[in-house]
DNA sequence: CGGAAATGATTGACGTGTCAATTATATTCC
DNA sequence: GGAATATAATTGACACGTCAATCATTTCCG
């Protein structure tokens, strides 16, 4: 086996790249289309609705919902207010920690849920799981832990600089 | 072998699909911060500056280069619009056809292009290669391939409604 | 020829994501 | 206690993507 660390992508490697991150891409865009016109609601807005549905009261801290699904906070704070206007959401100050924020689940958007779990759990079937084989499903998941370990390393090393 | 087809994607694979989603995600973005910080380009200025650099004279119909790299029209018009306001590119009246517009290179593009080039390989294969075994890049590759086929057919299913 | 339809491209509105700056409150520690 | 600092969250500016509407030109065809 070659040397191959330290050098460029060969012109395969290259390729699968391409092919790679455009398709995901491409899948990404796919479902959250479905997502939008069969509910209404953006992949945003259903992580959101999804971390609330399933906190106590149907509430969190503003910290600990862009924790849950791994936003930055400004994200989220302009999500939030996106969510607010549509009454998907409602904010409220935390009473412990008067800096606090918490957004609420109002029934609205509880409702707005529930009606877009079933289609969207239907297209993720569609166009994932449906095709691939299960093979290619576990080499998915290999896939993924494999890219986000590579991909924190890669992070601490850079914050240790 | 129970039958899959038609049911909800299983625990197993929702968790697999929530993973190889965020993950690639997550590398897109990592990928694209690293062209920007490294180089100022966003991976669009990058597409589009691949695909003119790579055409006769530097130049190209839009429409073409919506085709080559796959992007919609409007999605096209705009961003060339952002590049050429920072001269990256130059828009131009195509002469056969008078609808039409071309989107040529500048000499300031193509230099920004050349200094991007080597760290963006350097990056792909830092955050993508050096994640993954080379069997697993070899999966990597069919996993786009079978996602891929299998989303176009869904799309043609949809249009044929 | 001349009007209808098709084609190439742009525009505006709006949701989304990132970054840097800001505001407000809480904590630390001299 | 009170200034320095840290933390929670919001805001503004700007790039990016999508959709529907628009505009100009060309093509089709009666």
């Amino acid at each position: 086996m070659t040397q191959r660390r330290g050098r460029f992508p060969t012109r395969e490697e290259l390729r699968i790249w391409r092919d790679f991150i455009e398709t995901t891409e491409a899948l990404r865009a796919a479902t959250a289309a479905r997502l939008l016109s069969e509910s209404g609601l953006s992949t945003g807005d259903y992580s959101v609705l999804l971390a609330l549905s399933e906190a106590e009261n149907g509430r969190l801290r503003s910290s600990e919902l862009a924790a849950t699904i791994g936003w930055e906070r400004s994200r989220l704070s302009h999500h939030l207010g996106r969510m607010d206007r549509r009454g998907l959401i409602r904010r409220e100050n935390c009473t412990e920690d008067n800096r606090g924020a918490e957004a609420v689940l109002t029934e609205e958007g509880a409702a707005a849920f529930h009606r877009a779990t079933v289609p969207h759990l239907r297209a993720i079937r569609e166009l994932f799981v449906d095709g691939l084989t299960p093979a290619q499903i576990r080499a998915a998941g290999d896939l993924a832990a494999a890219l986000r370990d590579h991909l924190i390393l890669d992070r601490e090393k850079e914050e240790n600089l």
